[in-house]
DNA sequence: TTGCAATTGTTACACTATGTTACCCAAGCC
DNA sequence: GGCTTGGGTAACATAGTGTAACAATTGCAA
């Protein structure tokens, strides 16, 4: 969404990927790899730290190793799938069929075993980013996003409930086209502020409380029993929308 | 339509693939078996069959031999990605680190080395194609979870008992779509707190027993003579609802 | 510039979801 | 039966959320 155009060269936001591997060895020779390659690579040696950085560092892509001390990457790997669809290539030493398959029925998207060339590790990564891209822009081209009884124009910063044209400020609008153009993702407040307006931070309280308060005001919508945004307690909000 | 969900892979309306290659031992093989998994294969001896074949039968996927009599597979390909961005997958006794990147240069999405399980296959196609189902197949296969008297539609995070809608917090939700979509498995409480806010430990009390009780109250059932949720003494709880 | 209106942020207080304590009862054991 | 253990749930405690009302800011027009 930031992009930023620099000499004829594009330097939109780096491709930012996660790596989870207690070899530092390989670690660290990838990074050097991949940073060479318009590609930031954020390391996790240890396993623990996975969830934290996936968080926190919102990579658009994930390689997770199998074999780590403390935590099974497959584990590991279920309990991201649970809360993440951010693609996932495994990386590892075990080769076995079942092992693969086991893989590929609990999410990851590739298995690559150990030792990999670090260029077909690279264009492996480019293949999978290019269809999780194509499929968001997909979503985000659309000039026309409807729910049940919401229809909302992104071009034109229009929304209708029921048919009828209501009037939302940018903020509002822009609040509820992020969240419903992930229907069931559910974002916490910073990630709200950071997608209103670029800034990762949110020093104050809780402007987006009622944001999203008066949101729901004008979308007839209710807190305590929601048709639209529900609010998860503790973590943030989420769209319920029903698709027609 | 029914739908059926199998270790976290739903296999719903039969998934059409293509595959292209002049092995017909190999082709005949493969479609056996992935007529036995829900897919239909249909086969294209001749390479010069492929365009037609894609434009004539709509496959979900394609399965692209490199060599070949008359046209080679990378150049097949590359023709095919002009016109179509249906999900590719080559496969080929060609191992080489070259091959494999042009491969995923030119728009492959997957690089599976000849001879392959046809089990690891099966894995990689609907790995795939989980990735790239579009947005509106994705929302034609919203789940309903149904069973007896209560019906659970998870991205709406909404329940019905009896078809009145019952309104359950975020909590109570999440505790009984966990244990409604493991019918019969017995939770016990670590097990339900590390589901419900992903931490493993509960080091006080009975948060579990209580949220239980509550949902309990909500949905009309009883402790004594429970209708979906059975206490387990000593262990935990599980759910004994009889799915439709 | 001033003034007005729309938007966004802050404060304050009501309310809700969830956790804790406490007490009672049921199940299992002697 | 009496005793012990574990579960059910009422009642209270607390933290997170909703939102009204006010304040600050922005944008625009006169």
């Amino acid at each position: 969404m930031k992009e930023y155009v620099l000499n004829n060269t594009q330097v939109a936001t780096m491709t930012k990927i996660l790596i989870v591997d207690d070899d530092e060895e390989l670690t660290e020779s990838l990074a050097a790899f991949f940073n060479n390659h318009q590609c930031e690579l954020v390391v996790a040696n240890d396993p623990l730290l996975a969830m934290v950085l996936i968080e926190k560092e919102a990579p658009q892509l994930l390689l997770l190793d199998v074999m780590m001390p403390k935590v099974d990457g497959f584990t590991l790997c279920e309990q991201i799938r649970k809360k993440y669809t951010l693609p996932i290539i495994m990386l590892t030493a075990r080769g076995k069929l079942e092992d693969k398959v086991h893989g590929f029925e609990i999410g990851v998207d590739d298995y690559l075993p150990k030792p990999f060339e670090p260029l077909e590790l690279l264009a492996r990564v480019q293949a999978l980013l290019r269809r999780t891209r194509s499929k968001k822009e997909e979503t985000e081209k659309q000039e026309h996003i409807q729910f049940a009884s919401l229809d909302i124009f992104p071009a034109q910063q229009l929304v209708k409930v029921n048919g009828d044209e209501i009037s939302l400020s940018g903020m509002e609008f822009h609040l509820l086209y992020t969240l419903a153009t992930n229907p069931g993702k559910v974002y916490n407040r910073e990630q709200i502020t950071g997608a209103l307006k670029g800034v990762e931070v949110d020093l104050y309280g809780r402007a987006v409380d009622i944001l999203l308060s008066r949101l729901r005001q004008k979308l007839n919508d209710s807190a305590a029993d929601p048709m639209f945004i529900k609010t998860i307690r503790g973590i943030g909000y989420t769209f319920i929308g029903k698709p027609l």
